[in-house]
RNA sequence: GCACCCGUAGCUCAGGUGGAUAGAGCAUCUGCCUUCUAAGCAGGUGGUCGCGGGUUCGAAUCCUGCCGGGUGCGCCA
């Protein structure tokens, strides 16, 4: 099943050829004015200025080899020449129905897989050892799953990384902040080479609040900070107990980071950290300086770049030895193209690491650990209402956790009590689940339909807004879809009846549903979820126009009802494919008090 | 100082790569629940697209100069 803008672009640029024009410009968006059409070819404006002729006319000449070409106006229910020569493209009933009716045997909705699968690896989410994931975790969290769900619809075989930030500095201040407070520890015992405890000392929230304390008493005082430097540099050297301790304080991190994504619905193939590269480091660096790509400068080792690049060095080894994030984020290109047959890596990470990301890329290309296509999909800060980000320092980002609860409470608020009549058959169980599924769908969903690169306001009531342009409206759209069927005691499976246009109501929603593919094409080149959202939402609400204008269940002409339940069906399909795509649950029934 | 991003309705944001009358949501006002879930639908109010030049048939979009905000720039990650 092609897609429709894909079967007009096609007709569009043989009538193109046809009329001796150059194709380039062949191609319809939905019209700006549906009143008007339902498509619009511009190609004419475009054409007429270098060939200095007149657009109508050219427009003219397209016109008539488009009529040409629908011979038994099967295809076009209308077309003509408006303004200053756009063409105007309204199509026939019975075009868009068989078209509808095409996709319902798609499994991608009509979208062309890919015949040239990459092997991509996305790198989001990089939650670090000792900090409890924030706000600002949110965003590449879920705009990476989102990401890695498209492409592998698409055909690619795309892998989520975790990027886990358990290396370098933080790790010294830990685990030497623990040596301060529990010298007697097995792991601190000088000489000792095995035989450690196999269990934590310590729970995750307790990692935090020594790193915190570490971070507070370094900052006071310059001795702390070099122990801190100094256990860094010991751990990089395999210092046996602290390498036992840093296992479990990461295996109590990796746990909790996994419940939290649990909740957003985000799942990763690789659970790799910047450790994993921590073998690879030493022999890098003195490969690159081999090379001579890498230098030694001021006792550090740097990466100097061409004049022109206008950036500054990137500092791959400090002067007391220890490695930067510049270091392990180089090898892990390299480990990546080695082991893993990568030859795409898509970073989803704040717009903040810009720069770093640009020198890491270059030192890719200049070392030739990568020949293939490295991207920084950058992410916008989430501001605080000064319109700055949000910082850590005073009034620290709200974690990411509470966020999740204040939204999953504020939707339990609007769901009816267990035993009630409205909440017949549903178990307390059954309700926290709608209650997680509707809250989760809430801050997703607003956060995802902002442009992945802009900066946005963090407002808490927007989190908790559940009318409107919003996750449970789209939930809710699939959720009368099942209902209509529940009742009838049809099966939403049956796609059987062909569809009849009968009402303005039923153009649109089809109309929009056949905009699906090129709003994933968009998102899918743009590496920005936003319009796939845009696409779920508009499908949304021609359907509540179609659910209020055209009645199903009480229809009484039999093709009708039928040609609407496989409406009814088919945008169902569309709303979970999507949906799925955002990472959104789907819940079958909501239910209000 | 160098580099990047942004300025669109009262608020939060779109705007498919230069096209027709700049769109949504929230807020506000008006209608619609003995008919498939009103977390909904239909409609109204609300904008010199920061300001000035330029490019052309045509600019929120491209170029340029201001004004205003944000971010980053070797020993944190």
């Amino acid at each position: 099943m092609k897609n429709l803008t894909a079967h007009l672009n096609t007709t569009l640029s043989e009538a193109f050829a046809n009329a001796g024009l150059e194709t380039t410009h062949a191609a319809v968006v939905p019209s700006g004015r549906p009143e008007l059409a339902d498509y619009q070819c511009n190609g004419a404006l475009a054409l007429a200025k270098p060939m200095g002729k007149n657009p109508r006319e050219l427009a003219e000449t397209i016109l008539a080899e488009l009529k040409k070409a629908d011979t038994e106006g099967a295809m076009f229910a209308e077309l003509s020449i408006a303004g200053p020569g756009f063409i105007n493209i309204k199509l026939s009933d019975a075009f868009l129905a068989s078209h509808a009716h095409g996709l319902l045997t798609s499994p991608t909705l009509g979208f062309p897989r890919t015949e040239k699968p990459d092997t991509i690896i996305l790198d989001y989410a990089g939650p670090n050892m000792g900090k409890p994931m924030h706000v600002g975790h949110l965003r590449p969290t879920i705009i990476g799953e989102s990401l890695k769900r498209m492409l592998n619809f698409a055909g690619h075989n795309a892998q989520g990384d975790v990027h886990f930030g358990d290396w370098g500095m933080p790790m010294g201040m830990i685990i030497a902040e623990l040596e301060h407070d529990h010298p007697e520890w097995p792991f601190f015992e000088e000489g000792k080479t095995e035989g450690f405890p196999t269990e934590s000392p310590i729970d995750i929230d307790e990692i935090g609040a020594i790193y915190r304390k570490a971070a507070a008493r370094g900052k006071e005082d310059e001795d702390v900070r070099r122990k801190a430097r100094l256990t860094a540099a010991a751990l990089q050297e395999e210092h046996p107990g602290y390498i036992a301790l840093w296992k479990l304080l990461r295996g109590v991190s990796f746990e909790s980071a996994k419940k939290n994504f649990l909740r957003l619905n985000a799942t990763f193939e690789l659970w790799l950290g910047e450790s994993d590269v921590r073998q690879m480091l030493a022999p890098m660096i003195d490969e690159l300086k081999d090379k001579k790509i890498a230098e030694l400068d001021d006792g550090a080792i740097i990466i100097r770049f061409d004049e022109e690049k206008k950036m500054p060095p990137a500092l791959i080894e400090k002067s007391d030895g220890g490695y930067t994030y510049a270091t392990t984020d180089l090898a892990t290109i390299k480990l990546r193209t080695e082991d893993y047959g990568t030859n795409r890596i898509i970073y989803i990470v704040d717009r903040r690491q810009s720069l770093h990301f640009q020198q890491v890329f270059e030192s890719a290309r200049m070392a030739d650990y990568a020949n293939y296509e490295l991207t920084h999909a950058a992410i916008g800060t989430i501001n605080g209402p000064d319109g700055t980000p949000l910082k850590s320092r005073e009034g620290a980002p709200p974690k990411l956790d509470d966020l999740l609860n204040a939204a999953i409470d504020k939707a339990r608020e609007k769901l009816p009590e267990v035993g009630s009549e409205k909440a017949e058959g549903f178990t307390q169980e059954d309700l926290d689940q709608l209650a997680t599924e509707i809250g989760v769908a809430t801050i997703k969903f607003q956060d995802l339909h902002n442009n992945r690169n802009t900066e946005y306001i963090f407002d808490l009531e927007q989190f908790s807004r559940f009318e409107g342009k919003t996750g449970p409206y789209l939930q809710y759209s699939v959720a009368r879809i099942n209902s209509i069927f529940e009742k009838a005691g049809l099966d939403v499976a049956n796609k059987g009846a062909p569809i009849k246009v009968t009402h303005a109501s039923e153009r649109n929603l089809i109309l929009s549903i056949a905009n699906f593919t090129d709003a994933l094409n968009r998102s899918i080149e743009r590496y920005e979820p936003s319009a796939l959202c845009e696409q779920v939402y508009t499908v949304a609400q021609k359907f509540s126009a179609f659910y209020n204008d055209c009645p199903i269940l009480s229809t009484e002409d039999e093709a009708v009802k039928a040609s609407r339940l496989t409406l009814a069906a088919l945008t169902r399909a569309h709303q979970l494919v999507c949906l799925d795509l955002l990472g959104i649950a789907a819940p079958h029934k909501m239910l209000t008090r």
